[in-house]
RNA sequence: GCCCAUGUAGCUCAGCAGGUAGAGCACUUGCAUGGUAAGCAAGAGGUCACCGGUUCGAGUCCGGUCAUGGGCUCCA
């Protein structure tokens, strides 16, 4: 008879037989030993409590800290609002209701439309069913019988996913109180832990995400074991709310969006500031690796989005118009733009690749509720850029865009998550084009040794591509840079090289973003800095705050001499405190401020106050600028 | 586009038994010339998102539209 072994929480090790359960581990130690045992990892797998493990199981017991443990204890809380959920309003259906990255929350179907004053109730309810100490079972049924179960109680959600299972599987159920939903599992032992519990909102859903399904009514909570973590949670939430871009960008005064044009950003002068910086730091980078720049049209003929296939696959993104009877196109894509560009010559197997970048402004007919501050908008400039390669130089390029991508992202400090996207249901090309073309991005990602998602089925029209995600704020990730391999508009429009052979071929063209668009990639530096941008990028670097007016004229004057060097100063040169004019200047997040008095005027001195440290004493002016410059030349 | 919520001065919000609007900050003016996060006072500023309905009377109730927020779907 086998063993295996098991590592508790204080590093003890346990045998048990083959054929143990993990629930009675998991019981055996919640009482007595440290913290506490909600769930089990086998394997590197959660796995449902009362599951039989083998002989030579690797069995971890997971802790509320851990993200398996956190898993569990939310899945089983989506349990318990469930039952809450039965509980008030017994003709309720219910479609799933899994844990999240933060929380949990749960599908259901009913006629009465949820309030929040009905969060409040089922919230009560919650709490009284934890107080009620439930155990949570599991038990087996076999298909047939799951089905006849769920069929009887009018539970389609749960038959529909009973019915996409595996013929010759099981039905595993876990049953709370009155409440037996289907479910894999694993769960905590029992309610007991649940202490804390807030429910966040109300949201509509489609059944199994698909927008041709009934919209169910989804409520999203979080639990805790304390109190106080539920209050840090909160706190944390409402910290994160401090940088939304949106508040930031009214409050530093850097973009607005009006009702007069949804979608359509509106930039101000010290929005501008750091878009000019991005897009000049951008333009540097591509002609050091040998990248030219285009500028194409926004408005161009509709015979040429039906070559380029946007007619077929993405007319209702795209805005149209009409010049002199003729059907054109607001561009929502840079490439057919720089095709033409491509065909307007001839070209040697010399001249490959060819590397055109543009800051192309594009507009999208994106859904009204999409719409998302700088996040998501309906029209933006990309950071585009199309090569024309030899099919034997695209790994190469890949990569180097890859290496551009990473340095950019490095500069800022940010953090991303790569996917890679397959070929979509409503696509153009070969099956063996689109293999072709998966497999060098793949293989470019794997030499790179770069971890990615996959993302089947989520490709762009005409290829497979790579994208970079970024974060915001509160943790949701944007699509920012992206790399797509296209074999096919090089065929819609002909586009040719002459070969070493004296043949005409087919380059492959590569479409990559790096910034994604400014207007994005900016919401997210927004939320990322917090609004407290580094001096080479600020809109502001340095603000002169005279002590009282008697001192504006030599503010004035260094003010002068700083521009002069390049830097972007401003002075408050109005009859108020100076703890006012600081108080304001912070508020602004600006770099530095330079306090200017009777002692500073006598050796041409400014006294620092810097954003993050407060006053860092005297310094002379050809002294802070060249601290200054220094810091903007090495992009601090 | 779909579900839910919201929409009052530049900003943050109060008004809620339906009787024709209020605070703080910001702004303007006056006083104060002040050394590291809000000096004092006065003033100006609102078709209560828009359209329609109920009512003697609507910011307040009802319907529609638009926009915004949170989700879903989609995406840079």
């Amino acid at each position: 008879m086998g063993k295996i072994k098991i590592t508790l929480p204080d590093n003890s090790v346990r045998e048990y037989h083959k054929g143990v359960t993990v629930l009675e581990v998991a019981k055996d130690i919640s009482e007595g030993l440290a913290r506490v045992a909600v769930g089990a990892v086998v394997n590197g797998k959660t796995k449902g409590l009362q599951e039989t493990i083998d002989e030579d199981a690797q069995v971890r017991i997971v802790k509320f800290e851990d993200k398996e443990g956190k898993e569990i204890f939310w899945h089983t809380s989506a349990h318990i609002m469930a039952l809450a959920v039965q509980r008030l309003f017994p003709d309720v259906k219910f479609a799933i209701g899994p844990a999240i990255e933060d929380g949990f929350y749960y599908d259901f179907d009913t006629e009465h439309r949820f309030t929040p004053e009905d969060l409040e109730k089922i919230e009560e309810e919650m709490k009284k069913i934890v107080k009620e100490n439930h155990t949570l079972e599991r038990f087996i049924m076999p298909r047939d019988e799951a089905l006849e179960y769920f069929k009887e109680k009018g539970e389609i959600y749960k038959v529909d996913l009973i019915e996409s299972f595996p013929e010759d599987e099981e039905i595993s159920f876990y049953k709370l109180g009155e409440f037996t939903d289907l479910c894999a599992g694993p769960h905590l032992l029992n309610t007991k832990k649940v202490k804390a519990i807030k429910l966040l909102s109300i949201a509509g859903a489609y059944w199994r995400g698909d927008e041709k399904n009934k919209m169910l009514q989804r409520i999203y909570g979080v639990t805790f074991e304390k109190k106080k973590e539920l209050e840090a949670y909160l706190d944390r939430l409402e910290e994160a709310k401090k940088r939304d871009h949106r508040k930031l960008g009214k409050e530093l005064d850097l973009f607005t969006i009006h009702e007069e044009g949804p979608g359509f950003p509106f930039f101000h002068p010290k929005g501008m500031v750091i878009r000019n910086i991005l897009e000049n730091f951008w333009r540097e980078e591509h002609v050091k690796r040998g990248y030219g720049e285009l500028k194409t049209p926004i408005i161009l003929n509709e015979s040429l989005w039906r070559q380029s296939g946007h007619w077929d696959h993405y007319k209702e993104n795209m805005y149209f118009t009409e010049i002199d009877d003729n059907q054109y196109a607001i561009k929502p894509m840079n490439c057919p733009g720089s095709i033409l560009v491509y065909k307007s010559k001839m070209y040697s197997y010399r001249d490959l690749p060819l590397r055109w970048g543009e800051l192309g402004l594009v507009h999208r007919h994106e859904l009204s509720g999409a719409l998302h501050g700088l996040m998501r908008v309906r029209s933006f400039t990309q950071d585009d850029a199309h090569i024309y390669a030899l099919p034997s130089q695209v790994k190469e390029e890949i990569i180097d865009i890859i290496d551009l991508a990473d340095y950019i992202y490095s500069i800022f400090g940010f953090k991303y998550h790569v996917e890679l996207s397959t070929r979509p249901e409503n696509s153009m090309g070969t099956d063996e084009q689109w293999e072709l073309a998966t497999n060098s991005l793949r293989e470019a990602l794997e030499e790179k040794g770069i971890e990615y998602i996959l993302n089947e089925g989520d490709g762009a029209f005409y290829g497979p591509k790579i994208d970079y995600h970024l974060e915001d704020a509160i943790g949701r990730t944007w699509q920012c840079g992206t790399i797509q391999l296209d074999f096919q508009m090089p065929e819609r429009f002909d586009l040719t090289y002459v070969d070493k052979d004296n043949e005409r071929k087919r380059p492959v063209m590569i479409h990559r973003t790096i910034l994604g668009s400014i207007e994005r990639f900016m919401g997210i530096l927004i939320e990322h800095y917090a609004g407290k941008f580094p001096v080479w990028i600020a809109p502001v670097q340095a603000i002169i705050l005279p002590i009282s007016d008697k001192f504006n004229d030599y503010g004035y004057e260094i003010k002068k001499e700083m521009e002069e060097k390049g830097l972007r100063v401003e002075i408050d040169d109005r009859a108020e405190k100076i703890g006012y004019k600081i108080r304001e200047a912070r508020l602004q997040r600006i770099p530095y401020m330079l306090i200017i008095g009777a002692k500073e005027v006598e050796d041409r001195l400014v006294s620092i106050n810097k954003r993050d440290e407060g006053d860092i004493g005297q310094f002379k002016v050809e002294e802070f600028i060249d601290r200054v410059l220094e810091k903007v030349k090495n992009k601090e």
